[in-house]
DNA sequence: CTTTGTACTCTTAAACGTTTTTAGTCTAAT
DNA sequence: ATTAGACTAAAAACGTTTAAGAGTACAAAG
């Protein structure tokens, strides 16, 4: 056991610290001094900065992912419900995953490779999360799609993103969180027959 | 008309230059010399290098205004076709407007005081428009408009301010614009009755 | 097998002084 | 209005030094 809470005690650290001060400015000997544990001990379970990371990362975009699950598997709500509680929800939770920020301020002032995964593989979860919601609602007449699924599920995304950067990035979340309800009042309206 | 002339050209120049090597790459010896104009006639002409920078960009946006202004004030387009022509006239001549890509660069990187102004009056002047649109389709009662008009409006704009990013910046234009119609789609469809 | 501490290498980033470039001014001439 | 050129002060670019940090190796201990 005494192995899972050096692995955790090390994450938890890493997390605060680059929430803080970001991937550059936080260093291994700083995580290691902090979460007291020998440096050797960070190595022992991660190959290398990078590696802690996007383990780090990985860890924000799983509890997201955990959430929207319930929201996209509850029963209770209509389609359009499960929309509106899955945008609604979405930003919510990103606003406050600083390192995932991290990585949207990485795709414009350098280039974290070892990240791409991550997002690449969130962006298909998402698709295929929106399709399910999209498809359920087409099939008990909620909504109706016209033209081609996959394009309508590449442009709701693209919207998303591209509402992150002065949601996230700009800090625009707290301003414009009221607003971006009844933009997803529009898009779901979109989708209505 | 010497006069013109000579102020014309170094627009020109300048117009080219700063799209190909940016603000900050692009010195005014190297616009004199190649506009073959004095340095001293660049500072007849414009008070300052961003000054005439911001004489490139405004005429950009008038351009852009003009052209624009024609979609809004075309009698024989409908309320959703004014719409989807002018979100996608927008997008079209704004991938063209390298000086103006510099200026969404400079919120991020650095940070042109002197740009603001431009676009904030880009912003008002684009709300005005996208109101009379809407407006007027709910006059006819082609729209219906649920909730406040200015929310709308400003959920409208942080969209196509959102895509911007993606789109010039990370130079998806290309590969998303077939998809951005559909998103027009829908966003009009949002606000049929 | 995990953890620690230390000592080591190698790469990167900060710091600094130096040189070059550039924005902007001024003048005399046309 | 326009030009060519000389000028200054500030900024950028360059090259070198210095410090910090990533990552490795290993011996020791639980």
């Amino acid at each position: 056991m005494a192995l899972e809470e050096t692995r955790d005690k090390i994450l938890s650290v890493a997390n605060k610290l680059f929430s803080r001060f970001g991937f550059h400015k936080t260093s291994m000997d700083e995580i290691a001094r902090i979460a007291r544990k020998a440096k050797g001990s960070l190595y022992y379970h991660f190959a290398s900065k990078e590696d802690l990371f996007k383990e780090v990362v990985s860890k924000e975009i799983t509890n997201l992912k955990v959430q929207l699950s319930d929201i996209v598997n509850n029963s209770d709500l209509s389609a359009s419900g499960k929309m509106k509680a899955y945008l609604i929800k979405r930003m919510e939770i990103l606003n406050d995953a600083a390192n995932y920020h991290e990585t949207i301020k990485a795709d414009f002032f350098e280039h974290f490779d070892f990240i791409d995964d991550l997002r690449n593989e969130l962006d298909e979860w998402e698709k295929a999360n929106l399709k399910k919601i999209i498809s359920e609602g087409a099939a008990k007449g909620e909504f109706v799609i016209i033209g081609d699924l996959e394009v309508l599920l590449d442009v709701f995304i693209m919207v998303l993103k591209g509402l992150e950067i002065p949601f996230f990035l700009q800090g625009k979340y707290e301003k414009y969180s009221p607003d971006f309800a009844s933009l997803i009042g529009i898009l779901t309206k979109g989708l209505t027959p």
